[in-house]
DNA sequence: GTTCTGACTGCGA
DNA sequence: GTCGCAGCCAGAA
């Protein structure tokens, strides 16, 4: 009986994510059990403010930020994930690409 | 009730 | 590699 809400399951998703790793908005949605619901994931996490959630390990598919340059939030996400050890390029993920499920992330052998 | 917009995604050029 | 178009879904006006 799912008495949690759609954000809640998002939420839950992104705090899901471990820590140096980053996800897809679509895989986040998914991950919450709202496939296609991408939009509204990052609806959720551009409204968020809470510094428990690792909103800035959400990138695009592409594995790009998804937030603009133009928005502060935008150098805080980077800074962020390079604190995380995630190296951030001009905008882009580097080192891995955005896990296309966490499920992969779980079976990506060590890389070299 | 309808209409618009959006921190998205996938495919094609 | 980048850019553009169309599709999809939800929330707000």
């Amino acid at each position: 009986m799912p008495g949690k809400s759609a954000a809640d399951r998002i939420l839950a998703a992104i705090r899901a994510v471990p820590r140096g790793q980053v996800a897809g908005y679509g895989e986040i949605a998914r991950r919450a059990g709202l496939p296609g619901r991408a939009r509204l994931v990052a609806k959720l996490v551009s409204e968020n403010d809470d510094p428990k959630l690792p909103w800035h390990r959400v990138l695009r598919s592409d594995g790009r930020i998804a937030i603009p340059v133009d928005s502060p939030s935008h150098a805080e996400q980077v800074q962020r994930l390079r604190a995380e050890g995630v190296v951030v390029e001009n905008g882009r993920v580097r080192g891995q690409r955005a896990a296309a499920s966490l499920d992969e992330v779980l079976w990506a052998p060590p890389r070299r």
